[in-house]
DNA sequence: GTCTATATAATGATAGAC
DNA sequence: GTCTATCATTATATAGAC
């Protein structure tokens, strides 16, 4: 049995289409997907998957890391854009196909695979938020490592509970989930993400008057009005 | 077999213990618990269950009512707090046990039940954040049926993903989430409702100029310093 | 490498005794 | 009402032919 190695490029062999049906399977109908529903779609006999992979865990861990080089191929592409783009860009490359969507899966899953995606999405959000504070698109914060992480988890939670919300339940296509997204929630996403939510500080300046272990530094980004 | 009729208060029958372990169960290791776990909780046989309920599909309905009910019942008891307390109140509430967790894992997994579980959400949202745009605590929005959608989607789904992160897997204490969570990210959180995130309002302006349907009225509320 | 046929394990559901 | 024992189904994994 091969060992999975995504830098591979040598596709067309049976054992990437299987692995490239699997991905497309988990995305689109969940992971729990029987075998024979990815040969069916791979267009082999359920017998080769296990000959090729071993088991259904190692074939869903092929699928991850096949995924996850995406992820990273994408990463060092360099471009650089502001906070979301990554993801925007993962859905707007139609060629990702599933990829995306089994991201997604993954993420809401919970386990660990889920737990690598959101970890990366994490990092580049603070590169991002970083770069977007110096050119002063965004505000600073007083701990912009808390806030990417929440920025990332709220963005790409919300995403999913609305894709509940619609009974949304094939996520193969992920660009068309994105643009679909897109079109109905931008307006009140820009709306939050310029005027805030609360009216003033009270709140904030309670809070840290009561926890005040919880504001790493003091908060001098903040001044709102 | 009895229907389900989650306001009969008759309680400790070997059916409502059923229930109850069911909802434990499904809360702290997921919705592929087994007949056989359920029953070892509630401290009967396999085939009870079947005997009271019918199926498995039929015991998980009894516990979307029951823990529906639950939360209707909060509802109504008429307390009025910021936006967001209605979750906080569920989980304040220790004696709601694994209920909190469970509505967490429906939504998570993201069927027609966790879809109903959303909904409540958002009427609440919606209710709180008029009264709270009422009193001056809020700011105003130009869509507030949206904005309470995204305020819920993105604060559960945020929730359940900074679950993933910590690598958090058992529900069943809900209290205790909510309390673990709210000690790391509470500040973020202030701080992003407080101060927003970017720094004007030319990405929203823009988009409004460029894509005018998705502003529900021009948005008067919107001025940002 | 690929397939068909089969073994095995787990689970939900049933039947009948008490 | 409750239990034990059993059945039927489904899915993964194996074995061996081609």
């Amino acid at each position: 049995m091969r060992i999975a190695d995504p830098s591979t490029n040598d596709d067309l062999t049976a054992r990437a289409r299987i692995r490239d049906a699997a991905i497309a399977c988990f995305a689109a109908v969940g992971f729990d997907a029987t075998v024979r529903q990815i040969a069916a779609r791979a267009g082999v006999s359920a017998g080769l998957i296990t000959h090729h992979f071993g088991s259904k865990d190692a074939l869903r861990s092929a699928c991850d890391a096949e995924v996850l080089a995406k992820i990273l191929a994408l990463k060092e592409d360099g471009i650089r854009r502001p906070p979301g783009a990554a993801i925007a860009r993962i859905a707007e490359l139609d060629e990702f196909g599933a990829t995306f969507g089994y991201t997604l899966r993954s993420v809401r899953e919970g386990g660990e695979a889920g737990r690598v995606f959101l970890e990366h999405m994490i990092d580049d959000a603070k590169a991002y938020t970083a770069e977007a504070v110096e050119s002063g698109l965004v505000r600073p914060s007083a701990d912009p490592d808390a806030r990417a992480s929440l920025l990332v988890t709220q963005s790409i939670g919300g995403m999913l509970l609305q894709l509940t919300l619609r009974g949304e339940t094939d996520f193969s296509d992920g660009a068309a989930l994105i643009r679909s997204l897109a079109e109905s929630s931008s307006f009140a996403i820009l709306e939050l993400y310029t005027q805030g939510l609360l009216t003033d500080s009270s709140y904030l300046d309670e809070f840290v008057r009561q926890v005040p272990e919880a504001a790493p530094h003091q908060p001098q980004g903040v001044h709102n009005d």
